[in-house]
DNA sequence: AGCGTGTCACGTACGGTGTACGTGCGTCAA
DNA sequence: TTGACGCACGTACACCGTACGTGACACGCT
């Protein structure tokens, strides 16, 4: 009977685990019980590898965090160079939606979000900034990105593409709020990809001005 | 005997109670008996006034986000009005610690929100930008106000003031990650305030230079 | 061969959570 | 007076994270 091997379950295992269910079902439905249900084993094992439900969490975070795919070009003009990076680290979002409120969520002390400073400061130094400002600089990209992304995940909690607030802005009182009642057919829909870009493009300009002073 | 009149038991009690004791607790702790608790009522009767904790949350969210103060002065310069915007959406992230979290995580689709979007579009609109350009450049507004708090937040959870990443960032190899490891006293600390008037400045610039053209 | 010793899967159990449901008490309209 | 309705409340259930104990198995040593 019961000829499944079942490999060892490892640490690596629980992870992805967790990842294709809160993909597949969305993290409010993560648990200890369904991640041991996923894998075929009992709840307590998970502990044997990993301490607790927040530490996995965390362990989810970076494992996402950790498969930016950077294709840095060196040869490439500075500001090439960010795009790139900014887009990638959009990217895995878009590839991991449901997993992104987890990593956004919780401040990660690991080094596994080390890897894009690291080429970000490298590229920033490269383009001329001093150490000080390239930080200023890669915290205010962050900061955009990450507000970015929430913004695309909080629109769309269960994943429908857009046109969400609908209702909302159809019945707003034109005395009340003019602006917002004659622009609620461009507040309504949000082309994610061209807003995103909108916004990277702004603030590298602005970068690019900040260096040539 | 007692003697206390218990004053009705209102929605807004409750969503007052609740955001005190995520101040006080912190979000983790928010559960509908603590609340109940907090009021002297018993569980279920807060919900013949809220019909499930997480439109609580929703509340909780909404009242914070109302209690933004505009001082606004229409005779000043169109970029001394939109950093006040800024900062005044950010000094209620000040005020309510604990709650930024939970207002940022959830997306609100009530009016509460509208408030702020509406003065922000007429002064973008005031300025000279058309309506398309003018949301666009108020999400990414949004976007890095958003993204900012959630790193100020996301630093102190318990909200120790600063001071954080220390070990994490001593102990980095120099040979695979040099800008890190030799820029860390400067990733290790961050001065919230500074950080965000940087970007915010940064912003305006660009914003003013794409009005020029 | 016998025997600690360690690793690890697992069951049970406890204190917590959100909330469905029923019950009883107040205050009004008829 | 009586019915209806609003609302505070207790009980109960399913589910959660996880502390603890147990037993199967593999190993190095004598």
């Amino acid at each position: 009977m019961d000829a499944m091997p079942a490999e060892p379950l490892s640490r690596s295992r629980i992870v992805a685990a967790a990842i294709d269910l809160i993909e597949r079902e969305g993290a409010d439905a993560v648990s200890m019980r369904a991640i041991a249900a996923a894998l075929g084993v009992g709840v307590m094992s998970l502990y044997n590898h990993v301490p607790s439900k927040a530490a996995l969490l965390d362990a989810v975070a970076e494992a996402v965090l950790s498969q930016i795919e950077f294709t840095d070009d060196p040869d490439a003009e500075w500001t090439e160079r960010v795009r790139m990076q900014a887009l990638a680290f959009r990217q895995i979002a878009h590839h991991y939606p449901r997993c992104t409120m987890v990593v956004v969520s919780r401040q990660l002390r690991s080094t596994a979000g080390l890897l894009p400073v690291e080429r970000a400061l490298d590229t920033l130094r490269g383009a001329g900034f001093g150490g000080e400002e390239a930080v200023r600089i890669l915290r205010m990209f962050i900061a955009y990105i990450v507000g970015s992304l929430l913004r695309e995940v909080g629109v769309t909690p269960t994943f429908a593409p857009a046109h969400g607030s609908d209702v909302n802005l159809g019945d707003v009182d034109p005395l009340l709020f003019p602006q917002v009642s004659e622009l609620s057919p461009v507040l309504g829909d949000c082309d994610h990809d061209a807003e995103f870009a909108y916004g990277l493009e702004l603030l590298i300009q602005a970068t690019a001005v900040r260096l040539a002073r």
